[in-house]
DNA sequence: TAGTGGTCTAGACCACCAT
DNA sequence: TGGTGGTCTAGACCACTAT
């Protein structure tokens, strides 16, 4: 290639070593997932470093998401989570029709684990501009409900939505004011007032939690998130619902197939 | 809902105080883009902290990508980059004969931006399990050709893919030799053996890059990396090509517009 | 050469967890 | 209560960048 590449092999700084001896020892197996670290104080001693020496590499492994630090027990190999997959179907009718739950509860399920969501709250809002954008409503007034739902699959937060709906379109229904949404669940609700979900747009960037991500979802150190931005469309290809998921992204996958030509 | 939320405000310790002045001196404009913090030295005496404290400080808002620490000149406040995005109609035969180009050149063009790209490497290899489960190709022995590529816009490294071609297809082709694909590029050379692509299967991660990836791609400190393998199918469904792409994920999204029920 | 970030030392106190 | 990680101090030397 043409570009003037740098040559920037890392220095092997003091910190590095430790953290490369530790790696290859999470590597070659003598330390298994789940297992403790030695201390850092340890470690210290026995590469004959300082504790902030020792700490900076166990901090070099967590960012990489090798490890994970839990205060006042200990640093521990994290354990291979199993992945989730959201894919094109989620939100077909065959699939609700034939569970009667939830894309996510069905998904959840499939993978023998116990699915819960809660719904945190309901309130007309103001929506987002990139909302407002794609569901073709104002930004300027409180045009929108907006519907914030918790994931868990076994306990665990997996995921955080934030449903946006237009008021012209929930006003005095359920979708308004219940977390109680009867059988096939939201998209069925919509379904029932005619908004029967045809295509969606899913548009997808990661990038680092926010400290209230990260403590809402329980993330360890170095686990990114993948956001989703889902429109839901109808029939004639309006636009009715739009979500916005905050994923954890060591639990979780898409899985996309499509047709390469648009239909 | 019905789990136990710990109370966990964030303790206010020194160094995230001092973050927290950083960040609304970033939020309300007296620190613009591309604008130099205050030294590290400079921080720790006008807060009243230790320099290592001031450090911890930076270290929080460059691992949420809010600035870049450059050695011996500085901590600056990140540009918000301009966002890519890939999507589903990439491999259209339509984009492909409209434009000439490869995908990624069709879509960096676009934005009026300068594509390069670079083949660096062609091999015969074994596949990884991964991709080898995908093609249905024996993973024991040197069954696929393997082609790794960068990808620049403006400059600047974008993406690196790794595509697997079966041997039995790849054989005797400019496909096992060359990166002088000719005309419409890859899925081309595919189209005049046989394959047209029909249908594109998307299996979608994120984490954080590997040291090599970092350097590699020459990404700040907090900017995760999309992992997509992309997976090529014909008319009939068969698999003729697996490609994984590693995508800076502050430059990058993907969009995806499909019918819920599969085709 | 002066100023910057990068790394390191050798201490200290605190919060958390298991016993 | 003792050991763990979390944070902090007050120094020090090195590598890099600009002048």
């Amino acid at each position: 290639m043409s570009e003037t590449k740098k040559d920037r092999r890392q220095p092997e700084t003091a910190s590095r070593q430790v953290a490369a001896a530790l790696r290859s020892a999470i590597g070659d197996g003598s330390l298994a997932p789940g297992d403790r670290l030695p201390s850092e104080r340890t470690l210290a001693s026995t590469h004959g470093v300082a504790r902030n020496t020792a700490r900076e590499a166990v901090r070099q492994l967590a960012e990489s998401g090798l490890v994970t630090a839990e205060h006042g027990r200990g640093v521990f190999v994290r354990v291979a989570p199993r992945l989730m997959r959201f894919g094109q179907l989620r939100y077909s009718k065959k699939l609700r029709e034939d569970t009667g739950v939830s894309p996510f509860h069905a998904e959840v399920l499939a993978q023998n684990r116990i699915p819960n969501a809660y719904l945190t709250s309901i309130e007309r809002a103001v929506p987002p501009a990139s909302v407002a954008d794609r569901l073709g409503v104002k930004v300027s007034s409180k045009s929108v409900v907006r519907r914030e739902n918790w994931y868990f699959a076994d306990g665990e937060p997996m995921q955080v939505g934030l449903t946006y709906i237009p008021w012209e379109i929930a006003k005095g229904t359920v979708l308004a004011r219940s977390d109680e949404l009867g059988p096939g669940d939201l998209y069925a609700r919509f379904a029932d007032r005619g908004y029967e979900i045809t295509y969606t747009r899913e548009e997808v960037t990661a990038r680092m939690p926010t400290p209230e991500e990260a403590t809402g979802l329980m993330l360890p150190d170095g686990v990114p998130v993948l956001v989703v931005l889902h429109t839901g469309l109808d029939q004639q290809r309006r636009p009715f619902e739009v979500t916005e998921f905050v994923m954890r992204a060591d639990y979780t996958g898409l899985d996309y197939t499509m047709p390469v030509d648009a239909s």
